[in-house]
DNA sequence: TGTACATCAGTGAACGCGCGTTCACTGATGTAC
DNA sequence: TGTACATCAGTGAACGCGCGTTCACTGATGTAC
């Protein structure tokens, strides 16, 4: 319902995010101030108080966006992966994602989770059951919940490591063979885990 | 060298530095200003600039110390680990540092690595060398740079997942606990590795 | 259909703040003779 | 040992800036009658 009438905007919150967003990528996250948003958005300094108690409000907002974001991308890669192949494409759009999305990313992560944003920690939760979900998919007769926290901190390790230009980050094949590589690597040991769990 | 005068301080650029690394923990990363540090050491608010060129420059030294201070803890831990027991044993150290240094932990890894800090990056380099180095002496028949980046990979994530509230971090033991479970995960691997670069 | 009015989403001036950085300066130190 | 002087590491006033947030306000919208 957006209108075409400047004073009221018709979906500024939105709008603001999407500013948000854009500066961040210009920026990274020193660029992200309420007024800077406002700017972008064309409005004034103040009008983002009617959609954000305050700045950490706008802050876990994008976050939140951004998890939701994540999700839908990982979705896509695969929806319901079954077998190590799958799930490691489901890796590699994650560590993907990251690469598009550096201080997005950064911003979901880098900071202290606010716990006092239900919006936000509902969407890390729901990354988190969904992890667990796939790895219980594909190796169901394993610890799933031990075996998910080993997949996504090693996954989310690559992704900050790639972030941080520690790894060979220049062409998307050249992350694609090296996430495979490691999770392949993981995947081969899962047998002797699932071992230990009988 | 430390001068009881009050006009020059004597190592003003160390006590820089240890009042950044406390403002880090007390503030965290939004609380690291120049005057703030300044305020801190007791000195003027322009006399930094006798020692740091500018703030980025006072970020690049608080991060190299880090690095440096990490690879310590790091050898602290084994000296020389050639068993996954004793590698898991560095992994958890690496993790332990990361949650007894948050926001220390968070300026050496979740800003973009800068290029033109020579400190910094040659930091970096040793800490990447030394787990490499490790990896190889653990696992000799092993493509070891493949397996070091996913044992780092591991680790790493698995420090932030602890930073930002995503595991269970209520006691040191449950931390070793579980970094110890996702390292032998993927060091159960290994033979598998290695039959593959046979 | 027309009017009165409550509600809502915006405005814009103003506040105080801490920041990074510059500049000309000055006090202390150490070295050459 | 004593003095002159260069060097160095501090000082403190000042700059301009962008920020978050408050406040009283006003224009637009939609609803009740």
């Amino acid at each position: 319902m957006p209108q075409a009438s400047t004073y009221h905007h018709g979906d500024l919150r939105a709008a603001c995010l999407r500013a948000a967003r854009e500066l961040l990528e210009e920026d990274g996250s020193a660029g992200l101030s309420l007024r800077a948003v406002a700017r972008r958005a064309g409005v004034s300094a103040t009008a983002p108080y009617r959609h954000f108690a305050d700045r950490d409000a706008l802050v876990s907002g994008v976050a939140a966006e951004g998890y939701r974001e994540l999700a839908g991308h990982l979705a896509e890669a695969h929806p319901a992966p079954s077998t190590p192949d799958e799930l490691a494409a489901v890796a590699v759009a994650y560590v993907r994602f990251a690469l598009e999305h550096p201080a997005l990313f950064r911003v979901m992560f880098a900071e202290p989770c606010d716990p006092t944003s239900e919006e936000r920690v509902a969407a890390t939760e729901a990354i988190s059951e969904y992890v667990r979900g796939i790895v219980r998919a594909t190796f169901p007769d394993v610890n799933a919940d031990a075996l998910s926290t080993t997949v996504w901190a090693l996954v989310h390790g690559l992704a900050f490591l790639h972030l941080d230009g520690k790894l060979d980050s220049s062409t998307p094949e050249a992350v694609a063979t090296q996430v495979n590589a490691s999770v392949h690597a993981l995947f081969d040991a899962s047998p002797a885990m699932s071992r230990k769990a009988e």
